[in-house]
DNA sequence: TTAATATTTGGCACGCGTTCTATATTATTA
DNA sequence: TAATAATATAGAACGCGTGCCAAATATTAA
């Protein structure tokens, strides 16, 4: 305890403060003028502290995306909120979910390679996405939507994982891959939804 | 025709054998030294030309890369080829194969990011992969192998396709978001399959 | 040889992420 | 007020991908 002498640390509140104040003007750059244009200089500039000041609240320019992340994956939940809202029967709001998801990503090819492909290429054994509880939430809406479709079954967690991963590697090819021709996004997120509820 | 004065345009064949040199250094580099290691003004040193030269001949750095992805592609499929030595029956083989795939991305993280996830931030419009012929076997050995489980299906194009990119997908989950407790990779990949032999 | 053309080269430049070092500022306790 | 510890800052540096440009070099037809 013995507090000595000298300028105390930063309060959690202090450094949750400056957190978010320098996410919220990365999402301001981004929205304004693309994930190219968000850069540590220019955010530093932006929010007028000296670009090493970012790097003793940010563990790099990863660790910053992550408000980025946020703010696209509530986008794309709101396309599912919308989109369900006129759709009736366990079965059909599951498939409309998954259809919009995969039509999400696909329609917004930056914004897929904004959440999904951010490579860290200097430490690959780092991950790159930090999952926090609201970017849950997006994910296990899905694992609900199943459990409507089959209360009983014991396994839904393997196959939630399953819809959601693939789902998401349809829009990865069908993003990254664009000289093969892939079967549409629709053909195939209804093939992979006859696996999840046969 | 009329062919003037001056030094004439390189042949196709010195196109191709500076390009494939360049490519072999990049592999070199890649292999002893990871991908970090491997970047332009280096390739240049190595091969013994200015840096420059270099984008006379390639795009940029991505037009590289597919000598990389070339090469991993290679070794994943000498994985499953081996595998299926000694598996018999249509059924099986889809299954070892399959698992084969998922397990040697989930196994090489590096390999999948280099693969997959090579952005180039700068152009996002313009796509990361380019399929060449060897490349696309890879991916339609396994139109053939669900053709041996279904030879009378009609959309094995969809199946193929849903496979392939729910594969990926499975492994591109696994790898990049490691916080959510993702099933494991042989069920996921088993729940997959069941939507593809169903 | 000379003239013409293609290619290669070196050098400079920009902005990037990131690290390092030394210095200044700030907020606290003694 | 003075000492102290945390933080912020400026500035340089490294290597990166990538463009631009003028000069050098290579290879050909006349």
């Amino acid at each position: 305890m013995a507090r000595t002498a000298g300028r105390p640390t930063r309060s959690k509140a202090e450094i949750q403060e400056f957190r978010s104040k320098i996410g919220k003007h990365a999402l301001e750059i981004y929205r304004l003028e693309g994930f190219g244009a968000v850069s540590m200089r220019r955010l530093a500039k932006e929010v007028g502290c000296a670009p090493m000041t970012i790097y003793a609240h940010f563990e790099g320019k990863t660790d910053i995306l992550r408000f980025l992340w946020a703010d696209v994956l509530g986008d794309m939940s709101n396309d599912i909120e919308k989109k369900l809202k006129s759709v009736v029967g366990a079965r059909e709001r599951l498939r409309a979910a998954a259809q919009t998801f995969v039509d999400y990503w696909i329609d917004h090819p930056d914004h897929f390679r904004l959440v999904f492909m951010s490579n860290n290429v200097t430490r690959a054994d780092v991950s790159t996405f930090i999952m926090d509880e609201d970017t849950l939430a997006h994910f296990l809406m899905f694992s609900g939507l199943i459990q409507q479709v089959l209360p009983d079954e014991l396994e839904n967690k393997v196959r939630t994982d399953t819809l959601i991963s693939g789902m998401i590697g349809i829009a990865l090819c069908t993003n990254t891959i664009p000289d093969y021709p892939w079967a549409d996004g629709t053909s195939m997120t209804e093939q992979l939804l006859s696996s999840i509820i046969a």
